[in-house]
DNA sequence: GAGATTTGACCCGT
DNA sequence: ACGGGTCAAATCTC
């Protein structure tokens, strides 16, 4: 497997881990329909990425083959084709080599990633501050993956949300398989990982933490316990019908093992 | 009390 | 000098 389809390959196992997210919200009767729908995003916003990616991948291969120059057929992925700048300090984040930008109607918190917040901004020429993110695990896993968000305009509403770098972490390879395989529930004591939004499900690095959680976590574990058949699974349950539509269009089931999402 | 967020100050390239 | 990005002390939340 080559470094793209690598990529490919973490951005389906990211949004794998998002849609087993969703699961546990709905096993756990979560009321957060906007959790939920930030998830069903990020879902998409992964597949997206990951398509992007080998569709590049296809695109550099055309261009090594007959020379002819690529058209952008991504919607979502606006990244490392763009020229930098050519010396000193970039001028913007945005600059990066490596950066990947969404506009969605609502801000996305929940993307199956861990952020600290670490900065806040009034941007000039804009009249809505820019929050700064960077992953939980900068500091633990020398994770430098970063991420902005900011609200671009007011009626509809429309936020930005640009992620820089690549996550380094465990934390999503962790995420993306833990509910598929039971066991990792045991395995994972003590080691990272992941909180989100939801204040009902929430894991933490500290085994005294994790304890505090375990009957909780019990209870989700009782539940993914229950035989479910993975061709029972329809978007629909878990997600509003235009998100699901699109779903059901990458044929995605979160039942998938890594082993059916790599083989 | 620990961890997360807020916010003013600082750094650095233009 | 200006503006975007980051730091870190203060503050907040659980």
């Amino acid at each position: 497997m080559n470094s793209c389809q690598q990529k490919a390959m973490e951005k389906l196992l990211h949004g794998h881990g998002c849609a087993n997210q969703l699961l546990i919200m709905d096993q756990t009767e979560s009321d957060s329909s906007m959790e939920r729908e930030d998830l069903a995003k990020s879902v998409l916003h992964c597949f997206s990425d990951a398509l992007s990616i080998l569709i590049d991948t296809n695109d550099h291969q055309d261009d090594q083959s007959n020379n002819s120059s690529p058209q952008d057929s991504s919607p979502v992925l606006e990244s490392s084709r763009k020229p930098l700048h050519k010396r000193g300090r970039k001028t913007s984040m945005a600059e990066s080599s490596d950066y990947h930008r969404h506009e969605s109607s609502t801000p996305i918190y929940h993307d199956g990633f861990l952020w600290r917040k670490y900065g806040q901004k009034q941007i000039k020429e804009s009249e809505y501050q820019r929050s700064y993110y960077k992953c939980a695990y900068t500091k633990d896993q020398n994770c430098e993956a970063k991420k902005q968000v900011q609200k671009i305009q007011h009626n509809p509403p429309l936020y930005s949300t640009t992620y820089f770098g690549q996550h380094i972490c465990q934390l999503h390879q962790a995420y993306a398989t833990f509910p598929i395989d039971t066991s990792d529930f045991e395995e994972h004591e003590g080691s990272h990982m992941i909180r989100f939004g939801h204040p009902n499900i929430s894991f933490s690095s500290s085994t005294s933490n994790l304890r505090q959680h375990q009957n909780h976590q019990d209870r989700i574990k009782d539940e993914y316990m229950k035989p479910v058949i993975a061709e029972d699974w329809s978007p629909s349950q878990w997600m509003s019908s235009e998100v699901a539509l699109a779903v059901e269009a990458f044929e995605f089931n979160p039942f998938w093992t890594s082993h059916d999402l790599s083989s």
